[in-house]
DNA sequence: GAGGTAAACTTAATCGATTTAGTTGATTAT
DNA sequence: ATAATCAACTAAATCGATTAAGTTTACCTC
């Protein structure tokens, strides 16, 4: 096991002092052609590099990014840190993820930890726990101490920090209006409850699109499930009595995961799918595309959240001179993918 | 903006030196009781958190695990970085994660960057391209210089190093054994070409089952395609060809994806499944749970692996003294998931 | 030959924390 | 009364790198 390679350990073998060794390989001008020149073989021979570690400390500068996710196995997160990471890569940064698991404690420890020193700021999507509490003491506390902080997806208010957001409303809006367009007048919806953000942002959505046609909405055919993110037991049984009890010709749900199951209810029912009633729904994974039929799908350009959320942050970080203190929310628009699951539009 | 609490900051404010600080917080016998409670409050009060960067120099210890894997929008990588995430937190450890893109070069770039004092050890899926190159020096170096590596799923061989590997072959096994003794007996299966590792595997898995049960094979009936990790236009028509071409009754697939579109190719040809042909998959997602049918599937237990990789890897962190050399490969058993896409088993 | 200057280095401070080796003043033993 | 002991601190070294400030030597000039 060979030792790793330090200016002082270079200093003692070519008997020179360690700042020589330092300006040498940085090219000072200070230390003649001759020294410099054996310096930087010797080095190079050697694969000296610089310890990261002591340069943050001197520097008082990190180079990392801290990322702070409620979950990894979710296809939307995983594609947003892939974005975040090859940001970060090119512009020379580091990236660590934590992972909350929608946890506030947990949020609240990750923060503390990589506050101390570990990372030059945050992207962060908060816990669900975090929103129900409101408690944000976290947050507040590492932009206190200069720490600039990105808030992607799940965001909350009143924090002085930036903001990347999916345009919800809008793809909603988009999805509801392709249905419409295709003839569909009796749609459905399978949302969240409003405390949900993206549920009631979609939920708005779908609304607005009937809005612009005149078509009137009726309440019944909305459901709005207590969870989001996962599709228990309940959630399934009230999916099915919507949909039986409904006489729709078409369906938006605001995550894929609803329009699976509602697939399969559908297929029961012995309907088909776009014929009798098309589908469409928010996406932010590969479900979608693989379903039999596929299905048409709001698409949620997580990777370029990610970048964008990166290089907001990065440029934080590059030029905290700017203290402007201000701060902005930025919109990913979606994009719509037709599918099987929805008729094709006659133009 | 308040700069964050430093010894040196408290030990102006208290009007004592470092190094009684210091040892306050750290509750030493050499400072008074008076002294201690003093320093301790006030720490508490503005709540002094130590710096890790300052720390990790000192100790030349930074209790983080450096994680490089080929990609993350990838539900088995996904899952196996859990695992890592939450033994590691258990056990005090930061991760650190960087995706190589199945990239040579950027492999061998994080790891050096990571090298360079930011991590203690290192866990990895070596990239598809440096299984190509079989360059492997970047990882030799790493270990020559004391940090210890883990390697999981895609392995080199030759590198002082632990492993841990999913059981392919019995996985793959399990899976065939079960549709012949439902009845199949003329069982496909679409894997890779031999080169990749998990395929060769998978394939060896098919083999044996049949062997079990003297059944002889058909080559006809083995199909191996270039790529494992994604389904492009060439797969999908010597897939659907493949389908066709043979009567099958059963087919094993070594991913979902494969399995996906063979469904799509048997739903066409008017097959049902499972009652004319059953289908057992490999799987690392979620796909198989949710399709219609759904998939009978041989899973992975990615987050098992994960902690299984972090907790050796510990290990070595944790008693250097160890110096064994001995390096150990672990395997983690797959289970079958029995769904709609086979016939229940009469025992 | 005193003084100035420039080249080529070295010393020492710094980042923040820990720890070993002093230091100081008071108490105790002889 | 002097030395030893001890409690309660402080000074300084260390981790690895950068850099402002200081040192040495050679050379030049008037």
């Amino acid at each position: 096991m060979k030792r790793k390679l330090t200016l002082k350990s270079i200093a003692k073998e070519m008997d020179v002092s360690i700042s020589t060794v330092s300006k040498a390989l940085r090219d000072s001008p200070e230390i003649s052609e001759e020294t410099r020149e054996k310096i930087k073989a010797y080095a190079k021979l050697y694969n000296y590099k610089p310890n990261n570690i002591a340069l943050s400390l001197k520097n008082r500068k990190t180079n990392t990014i801290g990322v702070i996710i409620p979950q990894i196995v979710h296809h939307f997160f995983t594609t947003v840190i892939r974005g975040i990471e090859a940001e970060a890569r090119e512009n020379n940064y580091n990236v660590i993820i934590c992972l909350s698991n929608n946890d506030f404690d947990k949020e609240v420890l990750n923060m503390e930890l990589l506050a101390n020193g570990s990372t030059d700021g945050f992207i962060l999507s908060v816990s669900k726990e975090t929103m129900q509490k409101e408690d944000y003491h976290h947050l507040n506390e590492v932009i206190d101490q200069g720490m600039p902080v990105v808030m992607f997806d799940r965001v909350v208010e009143g924090i002085p920090c930036d903001r990347v957001l999916i345009n919800d409303t809008l793809g909603a809006k988009k999805g509801v209006t392709h249905m419409i367009r295709s003839g569909c007048r009796k749609i459905g919806i399978i949302t969240s409850e409003d405390y949900v953000s993206v549920g009631r942002l979609r939920t708005e959505g779908y609304l607005d699109a009937h809005d612009d046609f005149g078509i009137e909405v009726d309440e019944n055919r909305i459901l709005k499930l207590d969870n989001i993110d996962d599709l228990d037991e309940n959630a399934k049984k009230r999916i099915k009595d919507f949909i039986l009890n409904n006489e729709l010709d078409g369906l938006f749900t605001v995550n894929e995961l609803f329009a699976v199951y509602a697939t399969r209810v559908i297929a029961k029912t012995g309907k088909t799918i776009p014929d009798d009633i098309s589908i469409v729904c928010f996406t932010d994974g590969e479900l979608s595309e693989h379903m039999m039929p596929s299905i048409t799908a709001v698409s949620q350009h997580g990777e370029e959240m990610g970048r964008k959320a990166a290089s907001i942050l990065i440029n934080k970080l590059e030029r905290p001179e700017d203290e402007t203190e201000e701060y902005g929310t930025t919109y990913i628009e979606t994009s719509l993918i037709e599918r099987e699951s929805t008729r094709k539009l006659h133009r």
